[in-house]
DNA sequence: GTCATTGCAAATGCTTTGCAGTGCC
DNA sequence: GGCACTGCAAAGCATTTGCAATGAC
């Protein structure tokens, strides 16, 4: 973690309290929070810490390409620090829970170019979604 | 489409000017509008249809598997008609455009369950993102 | 005639923004 | 010491909701 620290800073980046409380609740359990979650969790590290500088620095830990956004369903979005290993989602329709899976194959091969329409494919999403254990139970 | 109105009349709907009027617009060009897209052109058609109107029978669809919801951006939300065929979708990153593609392969097959953690899985959801020729150009 | 459905307007949830003050480099 | 960054509060957008009036069956 103190490895994002670091190309933060070779970016330019001010090392605020804020900013290094935000990167270390993202480093925290590896689970993918909403940008309350991680306000709320930065709150305990920092007390003062406001609900805009959180929401500002995740926008820009994503525009640097170090933290990616999902949008799951249309609520808050979630936030993603694993963004430098290729990986899918696996989402449960009860609690909203995300885990990271990695299938095998590369999915980007399985659109044909007849089906490209002209686009330039920057890259491929691939969402499961379904119920995990606990809420299957319920 | 009046195969939509029939199916939906059989379920217990009541036909409602508003309604068909959304279920037209769905039924037109082929694209995934906005919920309030979708307003503004059923306004075209029926001045007096309220937003919430719209967003009711929106939601309705959805629930009836008439209508698929597409989060693409953390934005507003978008509405697939084309629910009844499995697709995929290929998204411009400039202009937000969606288009439907139909890549071969079972792409749920493609989740081992030694990755499944228990989930019992019932869909899988395929974003292709990139830009159309237009948006490459500019 | 009944009751689902509508329209309005207000409320909600998430996120962004404007601006004065703060503190990192 | 300059200027990026912060905090606050207010604005913004997409969506939902409460409730009285309406109209499909």
């Amino acid at each position: 973690m103190s490895d994002l620290l670091e190309r933060l800073r070779d970016r330019g980046w001010r090392l605020t309290a804020q900013r290094r409380v935000v990167a270390q609740v993202l480093d925290g359990d590896h689970v993918h929070y909403t940008a309350d979650e991680i306000h709320a969790r930065a709150v305990e590290l920092l007390p003062e810490i406001s609900r805009a500088t959180v929401y500002n620095t995740l926008g820009e830990l994503v525009s640097l390409g170090e933290v990616l956004e999902v949008s799951t369903d249309g609520r808050a979005k979630r936030y993603d620090p694993n963004a430098r290993h290729a990986h899918q989602h696996l989402i449960c329709e009860g609690c909203g829970t995300i885990r990271d899976v990695h299938p095998a194959g590369d999915p980007l091969g399985s659109l044909p170019a007849a089906e490209r329409y002209g686009f330039t494919i920057s890259g491929v999403e691939v969402t499961y979604r379904g119920l995990c254990p606990d809420c299957a139970k319920a």
